[in-house]
RNA sequence: CGGGGUAUAGCACAGUCCGGUUAGUGUACCUGCUUUGGGAGCAGGGGGUCGCAGGUUCAAAUCCUGCUACCCCGACCA
């Protein structure tokens, strides 16, 4: 056995450790909490960013990059934003090195110190909103809808390979808007845009909702989240979008001459998702067999493994298979070919079970005599015998299949994880023995919240935004409440 | 940042307590033959600054000091 994973029954964070390696996703690399993404995450990466960005443009966003320094002074303009932030930032002091003459070891140049230190960006919002003042004028210069994609460092304690990495991967949108009800609507749109991601692509259900106070970024009005149930029974922001009200542009001052001739103050957004992702598409859908991909963000669709005894048959079997790969790049289906005669077929069915290649196809000499194929399906781990005549439009229907089989799967899981709390040991008791989402009574206070999270460690997760407006009593406090809202334990 | 653990061949580990031949096993790799429908078998072979830097000693993977990285549990956070 050259692979194995620990279960997730014995032990869930090891599992997922165990399979981001062994999937060759990612590894720890010799920077304290930064890693490496290997080619095969890269490449779910890069799909993922494709459909994004397709999606950023279909809805009037343009592409810029903005720098990786920011200078301190602006950073500590938007007062809620600085304390958000400051314990987590990197800084650069010098812009030198030099040879010790004592030592002979490089250090850094005590001469070269900076006039003022520079912040590695751990968002971009100061240095982008510094830039938009010069671009802001008229009425006629908005909306102002700009997208980055970037990498962006926060000095973590504690770090875990995608879920929490000291620098990162994403996107940050940044708009700028004449009106509140534009910024708002902005802030939805795009909040829109990443369930839409995450449902379709990702076949990750997520619940869009509201953050609250204690939750919402440092310098938001309002933050809007999708939040996905991972198999351990926690919950993973995915995705948050930010209505920044004035904030920035106060403290940035960036106006703008009105219809009417007035200069008013513009309407912010800001919004990302970042290689959290790709924790997320682990932990949702995989297996103590390795990782399950969805067909859409799978780097290969299709593996193809010859099995034969001699160098004839492989001749034979290659004749059959090249038509077929034929077919599906027709189709637009990514297909492999593994015919590499170094491994086993076995090995080869175990490599790519890790890797969440979602169908198999095994040829070997009982279909050559049959006019037949394997097909074996990642997500269900069944296979059956298939004529290859129609093979490709079999295939492509079963993709679909898979898409939609992975996201039932998840969905029906997440159901069966929200459950309805109306009492405070109820709440203890479902947090502990089952987890999940718990939709319970809220007072809508930061004190309440920050109670029940010292007690149990749950945070409210979001307030849906589709939410039924329910009368009834704080499960907690026992004070009145106006709806339910998601509690969970978070990564 | 606090508590605990780990670091020896590409990978997974033993050896460390109690210092003493040439540092060992599995796997991977190379060669050959037999194999090939779920991680093949036999035979032969190559591969090691024992995490890094100091120290103790006739002698250090082993003892001492410092450093670094990773893992687990907390605190903090996306």
């Amino acid at each position: 056995m050259a692979k194995e994973l620990t279960p997730r029954s014995e032990n869930y964070s090891q599992w997922y450790q165990d399979l981001v390696i062994k999937a060759d996703l990612a590894e720890n690399s010799a920077v304290r909490g930064c890693m490496v993404i290997k080619p095969y995450g890269y490449a779910i990466w890069e799909k993922m960013q494709a459909e994004l960005d397709r999606m950023f443009k279909e809805t009037g966003h343009v592409n810029a990059y903005f720098p990786l320094f920011i200078p301190k002074s602006f950073f500590s303009k938007e007062a809620a934003h600085v304390e958000g932030f400051a314990k987590e930032c990197a800084v650069v002091t010098h812009y030198r090195l030099k040879n010790d003459e004592e030592s002979k070891e490089i250090v850094v140049d005590p001469d070269a110190k900076l006039e003022e230190e520079l912040i590695v960006r751990p968002t971009s919002e100061t240095i982008i909103w510094n830039t938009y003042r010069n671009w802001i004028q008229s009425h006629r210069d908005l909306p102002l809808l700009i997208n980055q994609w970037a990498n962006v460092v926060r000095w973590e304690m504690r770090t875990r390979l995608f879920l929490r990495t000291a620098e990162f991967l994403w996107q940050e949108g940044h708009t700028a808007h004449a009106t509140k009800q534009e910024a708002i609507d902005e802030t939805i749109k795009i909040i829109n845009v990443y369930a839409e991601f995450a449902e379709n692509f990702m076949a990750m259900p997520v619940i869009k909702g509201l953050k609250s106070e204690n939750e919402r970024f440092a310098g938001a009005i309002d933050t809007y989240t999708i939040e996905a149930l991972m198999q351990d029974g926690k919950a993973l922001q995915s995705g948050t979008s930010h209505f920044l009200g004035q904030n920035f542009a106060k403290a940035f001052d960036v106006k703008f001459t009105n219809k009417e001739g007035r200069e008013e103050y513009v309407w912010a957004t800001s919004w990302g998702v970042s290689t959290r992702l790709m924790g997320a598409l682990v932990m949702a859908h995989s297996d103590d067999n390795g990782l399950v991909l969805p067909p859409k963000l799978a780097p290969i669709q299709v593996v193809i493994v010859p099995i034969y005894k001699k160098m004839e048959q492989l001749g034979v079997i290659s004749e059959k298979v090249d038509t077929i790969v034929a077919e599906l790049k027709a189709k637009g289906i990514s297909v492999k070919f593994d015919d590499s005669d170094n491994k086993k077929p076995g090995w080869k069915f175990a490599e790519y079970e890790m890797k969440g290649v979602p169908v198999r196809l095994a040829m070997g000499p009982r279909d050559l005599e049959n006019g037949t194929v394997e097909v074996a399906r990642r997500d269900t781990l069944s296979k059956e015998i298939v004529p290859l005549e129609g093979i490709s439009e079999y295939i492509e229907r079963l993709l679909e299949e898979i898409q939609q089989g992975i996201f039932n799967k998840a969905l029906d899981f997440r159901t069966k994880n929200i459950t309805k709390v109306d009492t405070w040991n109820e709440f203890k008791e479902t947090l502990n023995k089952k987890g999940g989402f718990i939709w319970a009574h809220w007072d809508g206070t930061s004190e309440t919240e920050e109670k029940i999270k010292a007690e149990t460690k749950a945070t409210i997760r979001c307030l849906p935004l589709d939410n039924e407006q329910e009368e009834g009593a704080c499960v907690y406090s026992g004070k009145p409440s106006k709806q339910r809202v998601l509690f969970g334990l978070a990564y």
